[in-house]
DNA sequence: TCTTAAACGAGACGGTACGTCTAGTCTTCTA
DNA sequence: TAGAAGACTAGACGTACCGTCTCGTTTAAGA
């Protein structure tokens, strides 16, 4: 519990929400490139000085931006059955992808991060560690239960799933398919699963 | 046979060249951030204007460095077993990305390509389908072969191999380790393979 | 007589004239700031080489082409009366000062002669000096023949009754109206006559 | 009083100064044409933007600078004869013109003026009309007190007056020569003067 | 008829300034 | 003390002309 008394005007809510909005609100109409610190002051009806004072770069608004529009959905199913649990929540984040507004966001951000290595940090560990944190957990529960071998890669395993749905997101050489999810997550699973192959 | 006179002063190859040295200095020096058109033409020792004659945006200036840069790694080894081919060559691509200058240059075009669809349908068209062809190739040839599942997803199959490796070089999540390719190619070729389980 | 055998392709007269009519629309519709070499150039569907192979400046173009569309007007009438000739002479001036081609053509020319002196000497060479040399005939006929004061600073006196046209011309604090003329050439002559006032 | 109260940074006065100061010298080494925005921007040790936020072109710069560099002499003798009053100012102007910084200054201005509208009104209002308004007023007094004719044209006298000093600085026909107000006032005012000739 | 030389079109080139934009910082007043 | 307003330095943007330069192509006079 901080007691510390503090001292003068507090930060307005209002101009932070107002920032995130302008921020959505640009991405929308013209990609990262319309993001920029001037034009979302302006939008945002609030001082440059405000921007800069609360967020270093842009990139970091537009995080913050995607961290508040994303209604958190890292509910994990727990059927007892890896495949159902990791197909289900393949389809989840596909879904997120393709038809939201996550999409050109997520491509924006990372694109943006590969000239601003603190974006690239931030948004390591406030949207793809956790994520890839839980669809481990579930693969090493699976291994536990003896579903699946027990000397498994994990980290490769989630990458295998999940690093074609970004892959086709950012270099946009194949859509992004319904059956996607059950193929990605099949040929894997077989690929460890101790016994036979199911189909 | 074009026996279409040239008319006019031709094009300096000399200017053509230092420009794509200059890049190539550029953007090892400081990144994509640094790769600007200023920087490209006053480096080159050439003029803006000649600079934007030839390349509409600096991604594109950049993407011809990079082709001209890279011995095309093509040539794909068919040795008669899927397996050893793939990882050979996955191994190729990985040491690519990390012990060579196709990593940040890619990570910065693919970055650069977020902004600039004519960027990133020049990069599929000259870089990532070329690959993905090839690759797809062995495993068709595998599949006639009898080696691995006649009705197998090509396209998603190439997908898991490679875009770990992509994902990892963009996010940094991970880092890209030795027996990365060894593991990506064995778990999905597992997952695909006709008889049981080979180890 | 130059009997000097002239070898090779002469001289494009078509391409004289095409750079010239190109030099007197381009005035016309963006003033001397569109007189620019490359403009004439495309526009007379000349090439550039030619016209900096004939005029070193686009001063010299247009003075070129304002020499060639005046039908020059140097005939002078000679009445026996001072005043009536000066008075006719600078009509006909500003009617070509005001209702022709060559107001902005002439304020143009010496605009641009501010920053080339070569401009400036052919100016003078080829338009000012003659009409002056006229204008001062004039005058020293009438001393001779004892209308005005023998000891008359000529120079000075075509410049009270000429200059004002220019400055207006060049400065637009007033317009140049028709009665003008009259009032210059009287109010000056009036100050040089030998006998007393004449109204 | 304006008690409005002034929001944000105050404008700079040192930025101001500083680029005023780095007009006059780029105009006295290398006339108008080395008077470019980015010279005087660098020049001044100011960005391009500040110097763009103050002054639209490189012209209205250019009459700031000579506006402020001018000692403003509109002190106009009254000794109670025109003709003396009517000398010692052209006399002044003429040595202004020819023997200080204000005649490359002037000459350049008007010429720039000729494809720059907005700096031939800004010249006229600034400079040109107060000066015609105070030689004005001497001719208006003289007629008043019966020492030129009532019915004169004030404005044509003046141009008589003043038009050559700028004609001869304009086009450089002749030099401007210390005998020449003397000799523009007394004709002129000869011409006007209600009693017969005075010499 | 064939050669030769100048003029021509096309257009690429190194420069340079344009006027605009954004990044960040700084300074002042107001809430 | 936060925030709004906005001026400031810095520097890249993409465009436009500059004047020069190579080309291949004409065009006429001289061999």
């Amino acid at each position: 519990v901080t007691d510390v008394a503090k001292r003068g005007r507090p930060r307005s809510e209002a101009a932070r929400a107002a920032v995130l909005d302008a921020t959505v609100e640009l991405l929308a109409e013209g990609g990262m490139a319309a993001v920029t610190m001037e034009a979302v002051a302006a939008r945002a009806g609030v001082s440059k000085g405000t921007v800069y004072k609360w967020w270093p770069t842009r990139g970091a608004v537009a995080l913050d931006a995607f961290m508040r529009s994303v209604n958190d959905v890292l509910a994990f199913p727990d059927s007892g059955d890896v495949e159902t649990d990791m197909v289900t929540q393949v389809e989840v984040l596909l879904g997120l992808f393709r038809d939201t507004f996550a999409g050109p966001f997520l491509t924006a951000l990372i694109g943006q991060a590969q000239t601003d290595a603190d974006l690239g940090a931030a948004f390591l560990e406030r949207w793809l560690n956790p994520r890839r944190k839980i669809a481990g957990d579930v693969l090493r529960r699976a291994a536990a239960r003896g579903e699946i071998r027990a000397d498994v890669d994990v980290d490769t395993l989630v990458d295998q799933i999940y690093a074609p749905l970004y892959h086709r997101m950012l270099l946009r050489h194949l859509p992004l398919t319904d059956d996607l999810p059950r193929v990605l997550v099949h040929t894997v699973l077989q690929g460890v699963r101790l016994q036979g192959v199911r189909l």
